[in-house]
DNA sequence: TCATTAACACGGG
DNA sequence: CCCGTGTTAATGA
């Protein structure tokens, strides 16, 4: 059972009373821990997630099985697919997998077209949601089709920074490559530049930033 | 020029 | 020994 007091916490200034009341009634607590993977591809939306701690990384699969870092979810946000999907009854184009252990509300689909006439705020939570989430897709292209890979490394290691809380990232180089859809090779070369610019320092497992 | 794939050596756990 | 890392060589866009 989700408490009143958790979900004022996170979005007490932007629900009325009775909203959130209706979420306490109906929503789901769920914790998570970092790499569960909380959608999949393909996978049919029950409900939508409101995230009150840790951060969710959202992949888009491509044509040849590799994968790509579209963007992170951090406390307040909630998933703009997951809601195309439950308004629109599609099954999901992406995935979604927790960067850092973290807790959210599961809402059921079922209350968010009631809710969208209901309440006022619900409503503009949607909509501005879909507004955060499509700027950060084009960020995401500008990224991609005007950055070269060191670019798109530099942005990529201090966003994880950012949402991990922390200049020390616990990837290694695969892992890297793989979210931003490119080889290890490359990372490796790069990421030894970057140390030698002072930029980061380089262990096993680890990368500290500078 | 820069990325990819394959291959190999090194070394820490 | 296994895995992550660093590097090279060949090939391609």
């Amino acid at each position: 059972m989700v408490t009143i007091e958790k979900i004022q916490e996170f979005y007490a200034n932007q629900f009325e009373a009775e909203l959130v009341q209706e979420i306490a009634e109906v929503g789901q607590l769920v914790q998570f821990k970092a790499n569960d993977m909380l959608i999949d591809f393909q996978q049919i939306i029950i409900g939508m997630p409101l995230l009150l701690k840790g951060a969710i990384k959202i992949m888009r699969e491509d044509f040849d099985e590799g994968e790509l870092l579209l963007y992170f979810l951090e406390r307040g946000d909630t998933c703009a697919m997951t809601m195309a999907c439950c308004l629109g009854n599609k099954k999901s184009e992406i995935r979604a997998i927790a960067e850092t252990d973290g807790e959210l509300i599961f809402v059921p689909v079922t209350k968010m077209d009631a809710w969208i006439a209901k309440y006022a705020s619900w409503r503009s939570f949607v909509f501005t949601s879909y507004q955060d989430r499509l700027d950060e897709m084009l960020r995401a292209i500008d990224n991609l089709a005007f950055n070269d890979t060191n670019n798109r490394l530099k942005n990529y290691l201090i966003e994880v920074a950012s949402v991990n809380k922390s200049r020390t990232i616990n990837k290694t180089h695969q892992e890297i490559a793989y979210e931003l859809n490119t080889s290890r090779v490359v990372i490796s070369r790069l990421l030894k530049v970057l140390e030698k610019e002072n930029f980061l320092e380089l262990n096993r497992n680890v990368i500290v930033l500078k």
